[in-house]
DNA sequence: TCAAAAGTGTTCTTTCTACACCCATGC
DNA sequence: GCATGGGTGTAGAAAGAACACTTTTGA
């Protein structure tokens, strides 16, 4: 479960109480029950044990499956991505923390790697779909979704060029809505929304496109063309 | 494990004789053994049950959970796309065969999903990876590696422009060999190979690229800077 | 009126696609 | 010679990065 808490990209971790294993930090999760898949056990364990619901997205990642990653009986873990907006603030028992995922602390088993490679997922879909609304909040201003990008990303982001590219993919409105600016003043920021808050990908072949249906198409038809979706 | 054979986008299915879904078409693999984790378990079985060695790629896709995607008690199934170049050709036992991917006979549980989903992940990943190496035979004139990722694409592809992209990022360099032309004349081809036979990811960041490190440090150093990898 | 923050206009570069053209060979 | 397939040259288009400039506010 990864979310953009006090302008840093963290991770939600629980701190295990008993062996193995015990003292460090650990990532969400649990035996899968026989009549679920592993999806809706993703979620039923994080509504159950750490009362997160806001969830924006989730995604599978990866299977981690060394026989030797947990001491004792053999496990699998199917792992996850999850994504909290910003402005959801669930309810965390007393042993879960959000950590900076620049700076994580002991954990237990393998589950180091499994954060990077959540993040290395979540870097690459926030360049290629419209990932940002799972980490976003509601409504936003540009600078403020910045932030979000820088620290999701781990570099600079310019403004001026993050407003255009989601607008030209139509993944951004505005909401009508402007933020005052604060005791320095500034011209006040407009606040926008994700069109969407489902994953869409918007730049699904980088190259070795199919052939554009444009100028044959244009040239050979005319004003009475009928365009199918 | 998919492969292009006589010019198609094929997979390699096993024929079931027993129940559950007697005679229809299966995916090849097996159950887990305690010692090995999900990628040893998939050689081990191509290797045990198809004889299929000569493997170029294999990765993970996903997991298929789904309680009642088996009848009978409860599997959970972690599905891999393999890769096999056309120029490999392993022997087969009598139950398993090359089906393609555009038709396919009736299949075992959910394999028809599966199927679809690595053709998916193998056309997203011919856009911005070196995948076609574990298509392609060990050397090919371009017009054969177009063939294949038409095949593999399911769209028109330019020789010319393929032959740009690849060569532009280095995937490609020619063998220097030729192949004389057929009966019809022609110019001899020329042969290219693969630069890297591992998988390398051409084009990570399709937007919002970390700022370049070109125009602005070129100004501000001259001759002395020091570039560091 | 000036500084600060937000937002727009414009240019430059890169990278791909499209297409005209040249090359080497068999008949 | 000339048809055929192979390969190159070159213009056009699209998308993003960079940066100058305008807008709107607080003090």
């Amino acid at each position: 479960m990864l979310g953009i808490r006090d302008g840093r990209l963290r991770v939600l971790l629980w701190q295990r109480a008993l062996a193995p294993d015990a003292g460090r930090w650990s990532l969400p999760g649990g035996r899968l029950a026989a009549d679920e898949d592993v999806e809706s056990s993703v979620r039923r364990q994080l509504a159950e044990k750490v009362d997160v619901r806001e969830i924006a997205h989730v995604e599978q990642l990866s299977v981690f499956s060394d026989p030797h990653r947990t001491p004792g009986p053999r496990t699998i873990a199917t792992a996850f991505l999850g994504l909290v907006p910003s402005d959801a603030d669930p309810e965390l028992p007393a042993d879960t923390a959000w950590h900076e995922i620049e700076a994580l602390p002991p954990t237990a088993f393998d589950h180091a790697g499994i954060v990077e490679s959540a993040r290395e997922r979540l870097r690459a879909k926030l360049s290629y779909t419209n990932l940002g609304f799972a980490l976003a909040p509601a409504a936003f201003t540009i600078s403020a979704l910045r932030e979000h990008y820088v620290a999701a990303l781990g570099h600079p982001v310019s403004a001026t060029n993050l407003q255009r590219v989601l607008t030209r993919r139509d993944l951004l409105e505005p909401t009508g809505g402007t933020v005052p600016p604060g005791r320095a003043g500034g011209r006040p920021a407009a606040l926008f929304r994700f069109t969407d808050r489902t994953l869409r990908v918007t730049d699904a072949f980088a190259v070795l496109r199919p052939p554009a249906r444009g100028a044959a198409d244009r040239r050979s038809g005319g004003p009475t063309d009928v365009v199918l979706p």
